[in-house]
DNA sequence: CAAAAAATGGACTGTCAAGTCCAAAAAGGC
DNA sequence: GCCTTTTTGGACTTGACAGTCCATTTTTTG
């Protein structure tokens, strides 16, 4: 057994005048959390992003509490301390935990698609971030395996989409206004089709391996913006 | 307990000219199988679909074998005699199940891509399809349940893409050939397109329920075979 | 410093489900 | 009709893993 972290003066602060409890609110089923210390806080961050580091690699069906224990360090009574709906607390949190991640990862160009070569370096930069992911989809690995039973993880995909289409369709409406596009196209119809094409390709790449999928999807999209219309539903 | 089925007489041509035995090769995990009667096969049949129908109904994660043994009133020694590499090979098998229904439902559109309303009857039959089938896709929850470690899963859903591909490419050289589509486009390309489109409205609609995301990936690669070009990659 | 609150260690329990095994019944081959 | 092969029932074993519990240590507060 590898030794636990004894380390009673790592966390700085503790004397200062801001206060060294932070209140988290409410947990994330809904139970209501006590206060945490600094060290607490970082306690549950280090479970949590282990947790997502061994889903990343190795998926989450073959990812065990114990695994997750032993990579960070952590007992059973801690992680079941910051996260008391225990592994599916855990990962609805490391769903949110990549989801966010998710759009990060598009910045800055996903907010600034002002021009066609802004386009294109977006278009770059979603292909690269998804081959560099390689075959294992945290995000898609976590939802369906929360599946339907958890309305949380759907929320969560659902709200990371609408965020990921809005802010696509506002790039669509910025090249609208510039004249670059056909005003009669609907942003956001449009914007959902990219939308897919991108989600599409990624999921294919997980069988396949390859991001010519993505590729296809995102240039024909960008492509179809450029000279086509689409027609009103 | 619900009495398991005693229907001796059930199976017919026992008594033909016809062999009663069938030689099934291989089984799915690369174990030699040995001969099946009618009843037998009818048994493997009965488990099988069994599984698929439960998978659908409530995912691969409450799935167990004895839900499937009770739903299809059979017992352990017959899901391992019939599926000897247990669960996971009856998981592959219900997934090459689940893949074989995925282009059948599709027939006989996607066979015959050959003018715009027809190529608009498939979207229309696919968009009811995946509408029907609700939140749950089997064919995705069984591939992330089996994952990576399990080539097979990837193989039967690679094989499907290919399938799925070649089969709409076919239908855009239809289109070029009448001088419907720019001939400089590149079919497979554009497939490859419209297919991802496709996963990632399904996709998307686990999580909302809706297929607007479908429609507008459909709509869009249609439209955009109709009046756009592809850039060559 | 002393009391209260939070963080931690880790053993223990209970459940659930996959997979094994053997004996008995049914069906096929000749 | 007799022998072989296949099919079936269902109890039993085994292992893993989520979740509980309590004692102990550390930190905060006043």
């Amino acid at each position: 057994m590898v030794r636990a972290c004894r380390l009673p003066a790592e966390v700085p602060g503790s004397r200062s005048g801001t206060p060294a409890l932070i209140w988290t609110g409410q947990s994330n089923l809904g139970v209501t959390m006590r206060t945490l210390t600094r060290k607490g806080a970082a306690t549950r961050q280090r479970i949590l992003e282990g947790a997502a580091a061994h889903i990343r690699e190795h998926g989450v069906a073959a990812t065990t509490l114990d695994d997750v224990l032993a990579r960070t360090t952590t007992s059973k009574s801690q992680l079941f301390h910051y996260f008391p709906g225990g592994r599916e607390e855990l990962l609805l949190a490391v769903a949110r935990f990549e989801a966010d991640r998710v759009l990060e990862d598009q910045r800055p160009q996903l907010g600034d698609l002002t021009s066609w070569p802004a386009w294109q370096s977006w278009r770059d930069k979603v292909v690269d971030r998804y081959r560099r992911q390689g075959r294992l989809c945290p995000l898609n690995s976590v939802t369906s395996h929360l599946g339907n039973r958890t309305p949380g993880a759907q929320a969560v995909v659902t709200e990371l989409m609408d965020r990921w289409q809005a802010e696509i369709a506002t790039g669509v409406r910025h090249m609208q206004d510039a004249g670059e596009v056909d005003p009669g196209l609907d942003p956001d119809r449009a914007a959902a089709a990219l939308l897919a094409g991108i989600q599409g390709g990624v999921l294919i790449q997980m069988s396949t391996g390859r991001t010519t999928h993505l590729e296809a999807a995102l240039d024909m999209g960008i492509a179809h913006l450029r000279t086509g219309r689409l027609p009103p539903p």
